[in-house]
DNA sequence: CATGAATGAGCTTTCATTCAT
DNA sequence: CATGAATGAAAGCTCATTCAT
């Protein structure tokens, strides 16, 4: 469930679900139908903007099945929130680094936080829902930690180039981590006022680029060891 | 306009409203108050939550006078953004930069964008509303290029710091305010995902100081020039 | 569905519905309610003057069953114009004719239509108001073709007058029923200020009784075979 | 002020205003300004759609010179349903009848009718506005019977028909002016719902004519002398 | 497991009108 | 003679949610 570290355990699988009634499945289709739909109509339409009557239509299902399901609203953005961390983790644990090489395995994080908040813009538009509300629903969803272990890979691979020389020692995962997903998020999530700004179209495949780039090198000369102090 | 280089022309009035009657003043009033209010409730609910009724009420006025000066509600929505850009302009402009000191120059560049946001977290939050919106506002919006000129004096720091052969001549303005800006903003737009996934109250002063700390430093990590290129 | 010629055809009965839960009969009466209230109170207030709250509650019901059942105001007086159209027709089908006596079918088909207008003032008020709106709403109503049967029927009288010598051959079925329909609908539509005007007041049974026989005498005297033809 | 006999009294002027200071012609102006905007504004809008602001923007005026110069809503659609009336009645006054042609006046007198009221729209709807509330504000305004004195012309050309022969002597004037005004009006005023039903567009310019010349015979027809009681 | 019916509160906006200058 | 400011009521419509089958 989180960066993969060269040892594929694909095995893990919690909730195995076991043989399903028809009428499970039904159900289990209608659930995940309207969870679908909840996810683009709130990135969309926002949470208020997005009402139950825009999912419910969306998933071809009714008003109805959104309180049999998830309670009321709340609990469906709640459920959204989840399911939308779960899909980032899902695709963070695909990602294979090789610890003996840390400078090519930090680029390769970077390049995928980059990517990922720009190919999945619901994710960043439904966090920013989230600490618009002040992180209300977040609290509320259950998960095991996982940013933390995002974290931590980023701290293994920052330790192995210590070891290696090639990095500062000094740098805490956190901070790192931090900037990474900073540098990503913003670019992404602010790209409307940004482009008005900058008088510049910051969706262009060439100016994204450009930021990836930057953003590598940048990174890469932060975990850089202090020239002036060895 | 925009940050000052130590030449406080203060002087500058342009729209000098020159003796206006007991009435004129009592409706500048009446807008005045509908805008602040509206500051104060849309960063609070979002556009969606934050109705007209709320915002007349919290300026003791009544909901019509919205219509009477703004339009409407997007008018209203458009007029608070300008105002936000305005006044983080006017905060900029009273930073006292000494050219002749790049560094500290730089560093006080970032120290205002990182405090400014902290202390003004209805600017970050109505600009993540804005870009919520796709941005569909700010472009209604009339104002001189503001983030240009801000571009611009970190583009004279750059430059007399590249001169001055302390700084890399590689880098570009745009790159570095959107760092600085990135650092800061997401740190505060996205405090309460971040709490609950760090396990840290980002809220607190002693977090901020240290992520103070580490922009400052990274931030002149990737201006330094480059030692293996020297 | 249309002016009865001696064969009553009662038994047409399209629509079946067999078997209505307690449940669905409630609902059907909730919507025929709202739309006789509809009928009421546009008739009263015309089209914006009759408000949704005005409407439902003279309903006893909710403003809000007005957009379940009829999506908007809007599809509310389209259900009205369909309404008042199939009232008349359903009227105008127990019309018994003997086409026999053309002259005394044509007396009755003129009495029919000015007594119809008069009894139901709501009609002409809702046709009005249709009119004032550029005959927006009819061609979203969806109904059969009303108005052509009934001038079929007259096409029908005026032929069999013709063959019988008693009628001219050259007159429209047409012409002869936007005739009848003007001379009575002028009557009750334009009462107010041609009550005014004249002086007198054409709400008066004996002011109708003498215009009834105006305008038979009229319509026969406009089919009668032209005397310096003969 | 009204159909003239071949008498052209144009001298009658009443209400002579004589030497105007130049601010009574600016306020004259400005009345009369948005007169003719309450005609157009209240003739597209309707009554209760029409509203004073509308109105006001379309003279180019204010929503409080409404109130200066009308007292409110009520006073303005009053004065609109004068200066309609006023308007018809000065075209009436200058159709030139000659007494001695009989048939050919009342030829004259149906087409100036008919064609009044397809090239005045506004007069037909305004006056369907007026009928929709009852004839509230007709009772307000303040003219000369105006009507009347059309019935007085029709009554003329009657009995100077019926004196040489040619005319039926039964028929009442008043009968005869709302036998033309009915047929004239009704064409044009339920010209929506009427193309809907005949699936005919009767604005086209051979709708009319052939209409025009079904309204002359059957007028003409009308008051024919009954051949079988002569 | 799913659905049509119902509810009451809330929304943005427009209205006719009056006030103060 | 004209204007900007202000007001309170009411409009059409959407909302999240619950009820009864």
């Amino acid at each position: 469930m989180t960066l993969m570290i060269l040892s594929p355990n694909g095995s893990a699988q919690d909730d195995s679900p076991r043989k399903l009634g028809v009428r499970e499945k039904a159900a289990l289709a209608t659930r995940a139908s309207l969870l679908r739909a909840a996810i683009k109509i709130f990135a969309q339409y926002g949470l208020d903007g997005g009402s139950v009557d825009k999912i419910s239509k969306a998933a071809k299902s009714h008003d109805r099945m959104i309180y049999y399901y998830f309670g009321n609203k709340e609990g469906l953005f709640v459920a959204v929130i989840e399911e939308i961390y779960k899909r980032f983790n899902v695709a963070e644990s695909k990602l294979k680094l090789d610890l003996l090489d840390p400078l090519r395995s930090l680029e390769k994080i970077v390049q995928f936080i980059l990517r990922y908040y720009r190919d999945h813009p619901e994710f960043v538009t439904l966090l920013n829902i989230e600490n618009l509300h002040k992180g209300k629903h977040i609290g509320k969803a259950s998960f095991r930690d996982y940013s933390s272990t995002a974290i931590g890979v980023i701290d293994q691979v920052l330790t192995t180039g210590a070891q290696a020389g090639v990095f500062s020692k000094q740098l805490k995962a956190r901070d790192l981590y931090m900037m990474i997903a900073a540098l990503g998020y913003f670019y992404q999530s602010n790209r409307y006022t940004l482009s008005a700004f900058l008088g510049e179209n910051l969706e262009a495949q060439s100016a994204f680029d450009q930021w990836e780039n930057f953003v590598i090198s940048t990174v890469l000369k932060t975990i850089a060891p202090d020239s002036s102090n060895s």
